[in-house]
DNA sequence: AATTACCCTTTACACCGTACAATGTTATGC
DNA sequence: GCATAACATTGTACGGTGTAAAGGGTAATT
């Protein structure tokens, strides 16, 4: 299995782990570990190294339970994704959702996407896991709740609110994906960005740049300000971009309704 | 090697098999196959079970020669996959760029986006590939050039084009991966979106969805006009928030000059 | 003719997800 | 109290992965 794809074994058998819905089990002996140990263990592996150093039998392990048990808890690895993904959702403890003011919409809008984003820079590894088919957990559907709120009352009917909230999570997992899998590029390969161009360097010298005339001006100026390109600079820039464009949207409603 | 990570291997290797340089070889036995042979069978896998199915024993099975015969020509799998990015990246043939005027900017953004989703859609699996170090072929640049190239002539500087830029492909790889993820999705576990759905809709109805009152009251709408949404719809309606965005830019740069 | 450089091959290792069967443990029905 | 059903845990095994190591064959160079 060499990509991590959620919602892919049985839906039914991750939904009823995600709430909790387990059978539980009363006759046969007690488990020596629970389900959140081992979904926190493989979380720790995660974090530490990497989605790819978490194996089945390297979370059995590192709970104290043989590489099959783990089968006894989990039916198959998909599923320990969906309730990773899940957990690490609910942020650091569950706290309550904030009230949005819709007057600061702009704000909010900020607000929401920066924890987003943080969200993954936190868990890098999420980036890596397919989510087209959302994880239906309790913590998930509350980030959604939340994003969805700050784009409530600001006069746009429901298919707009869902295509806007698109528009931001779209944007900000695209805007995340290079300054996280920097992180994760460098802990694979064990090499800096830096290093990387400086080996590449005597290679790139060789290179007919005739073909490219706007890259060889655009390139060695963004090169020479910000290395690979200032991240946190990019993504206020995009998003400052992307609410002038909702604000424009907002505005033109505004004035259909008056 | 769960995950597939472009630039990995040697910097260098990948880099002279991107521009042709292989030494080619004068001493020995004639090759029974050319490079671009593997390159082609592997994007041809890709294509048609996902990334997944590309491993150096079946690339090497499908030109017809032996596993570790492979890595005579290439010398890891992450060189494959960058090989197999540039390679797709050329799009059907090296067709000439069009002169961009800027004075339609933003059709011309419009094109590149389109034609940047497009070719993730062809090629879903490139979406799985992390490219934080950008895969420096002829293709690849040339690419980059294209999309440089219609954010030239509208006033802006150099980092600014770089970052609006970042920002239209940000966007893009965002929109794409839902789409092109339910292709993938399907493809791995067999069941369509429909499917998915009616399997899980009994148990989502023993949900108390009363912690979500804006996702409950947003969710049916959203879903009884669009099923899972409309990507199309999303994708073009993101779009023009972010061309409504990127005119403020100009305007307000423009009005600055004036 | 000898050497050298190169392509191709077989074998092997350590890892992966997980199917299967066996063994041990506990709460329940009689 | 005891048989039984339900459960947890385990070792073994299979087919897959990337690729290291070593050896054999072929063709151009010396």
């Amino acid at each position: 299995m060499a990509e991590e794809i959620s919602g892919r074994g049985d839906p039914l058998k991750s939904l009823h782990l995600l709430w909790g819905r387990a059978s539980a089990g009363k006759r046969g002996p007690k488990s020596k570990v629970q389900l959140a140990d081992l979904v926190q263990a493989a979380i720790a592996i995660a974090d530490a190294e990497g989605i790819d150093a978490v194996s089945t039998r390297r979370v059995a392990e590192a709970v104290g339970i043989s590489a099959m048990s783990f089968y006894t808890h989990i039916p198959d690895k998909s599923a320990l994704i969906d309730l990773m993904i899940d957990a690490i959702a609910g942020g650091p403890e569950g706290a309550a959702l904030p009230r949005f003011d819709p007057a600061n919409w702009r704000d909010n809008i900020t607000m929401v996407a920066t924890a987003y984003r943080q969200f993954y820079l936190d868990h890098p590894w999420a980036l890596q896991v397919g989510t087209h088919r959302p994880v239906l957990g309790p913590n998930t559907l509350r980030a959604y709740e939340a994003i969805l709120s700050v784009v409530d009352g600001l006069g746009l009917d429901e298919v707009e609110m869902d295509m806007t909230v698109t528009l931001i999570t779209n944007y900000v997992f695209g805007a995340v994906r290079d300054v996280a899998r920097a992180a994760s590029v460098k802990q694979q390969t064990g090499m800096s960005d830096d290093e990387w161009w400086y080996a590449i360097a005597p290679f790139l010298e060789t290179i007919d740049w005739a073909p490219y005339p706007v890259a060889s001006r655009v390139g060695p100026v963004v090169g020479e300000l910000y290395g690979l390109g200032d991240p946190d600079r990019a993504f206020t820039f995009g998003l400052e971009r992307m609410l002038d464009g909702i604000e424009a949207m907002i505005a033109r409603k505004a004035a259909l309704r008056a």
